[in-house]
DNA sequence: ATATAATTTTAGATTGGCCTAAAAATTATT
DNA sequence: AATAATTTTTAGGCCAATCTAAAATTATAT
């Protein structure tokens, strides 16, 4: 059984290294987790002893098979909480974050089995993100950050990363949300800002703001 | 903030105290918390120091306003948790315990008031304990043990205690849920057995599940 | 009333998760 | 290739929550 601190690690891990496929430095996973890099290395070592992830001294972290479906059972979590956040007790989309990654953390597979029985076997979170099933597989759909598209693109949003509560709320008022279309009308190289339409309406988008949004491949 | 330990003291004390009507002694709160008199004593001082509980050396502990007020609060989240297990994820009476007591950790008022809204403001939870508003008041109904009744009563079970879940599968099994009426038939003084009629049923009971069963008194 | 038993507290050690400061290894620069 | 800068690890310490063993206090029994 795996400590509450253990498994913030493991989930940073987890998406640090988007979903597997990077190495993960000490300082920057420091930095994910509010730490310092010392706390970082002694944590890493735990995990690795464990064989969640393997690691080799000054070159990083990678997640292992074992660790990579310990995480995605615990975004399973995660994000099957926040769709009964969202769906059930009517949070708003900005609201869920810090509550879901307390609830994440409460072991019962009996409970989330039902929870998502409950909610009627959701295939999303309220982001946009797919909810991985009870053995751990998730299904990535090809998708790419909306910083990356050429001017005429047109596509769906798919997803919004969900760590701030106030992109999430600026996300809201522009109307981005999963499932809606997007046309790219200009960019800008320099900043690479750039203006989108969506719900007919033209928005100016900067860089920060555009990578978090996820559109269809 | 309590930490999650210091919640669990709080709780197993205001528990012992019975509402705080008694005081609760070093040793049978480091029964209750499964560790050993001497860290009790430790984390006594720790509530005693968060004026939480009154505390003298040798003679015990009693919990303050603001403790009952903040036991009764996590006790709040427990009870509607257990309502929403059973009542909207199908969990039978004897599931819900372990899993509540994990959740009614969680912080975060709005996510209970939240909960208590969709649960349509529960007033008694499944096991038939009354649950506290949201600024900590509980209405407490008079009640006994069941093991206090004479021959002849006749009355209707108000709650039952949930610590063991043996227990609660077997009252499940007699058909003893709140808001059952119970007579009783027969009383033997040696060993405080009783038969009781539940039900049209004849059931023998003995004192180690009667005294769980709290009737109107 | 005093000795014995039981309970409770104190003292000192351990583990998990964190820290700072110093040492070691790697990477970048000239 | 040597030195400087950065990153990472190690060493040693702190706090919370636990333990065991010993000391202190209260309760019981003769």
């Amino acid at each position: 059984m795996l400590s509450l601190t253990e498994e913030n690690y493991l989930k940073a891990i987890y998406h640090l290294s988007e979903g597997g496929a990077k190495s993960v430095l000490t300082n920057d996973l420091a930095e994910a987790m509010c730490t310092k890099a010392a706390s970082t290395t002694d944590m890493i070592k735990k995990l690795s002893a464990k064989a969640l992830i393997s690691y080799e001294k000054y070159y990083g972290v990678n997640v292992s098979a074992k660790g990579k479906q310990a995480a995605l059972l615990i975004i399973r979590k995660h994000r099957l909480w926040e769709t009964f956040l969202v769906q059930k007790l009517n949070f708003t989309w900005d609201e869920v974050h810090e509550v879901a990654e307390q609830l994440e953390h409460i072991h019962s597979v009996h409970l989330i089995d039902k929870l998502e029985e409950f909610l009627g076997f959701p295939t999303v979170d309220p982001h946009g993100d797919a909810i991985p099933d009870r053995k751990g597989n998730i299904k990535l759909l090809p998708q790419v950050g909306a910083d990356q598209l050429k001017v005429g693109y047109q596509g769906t949003i798919i997803a919004v990363k969900d760590s701030d509560s106030n992109l999430l709320k600026y996300l809201d008022k522009i109307g981005a949300k999963p499932g809606k279309k997007l046309k790219v009308l200009a960019r800008e190289e320099y900043d690479e800002s750039m203006e989108i339409m969506i719900d007919d309406n033209k928005v100016f988008l900067s860089k920060d703001v555009s990578k978090n949004i996820l559109v269809t491949a």
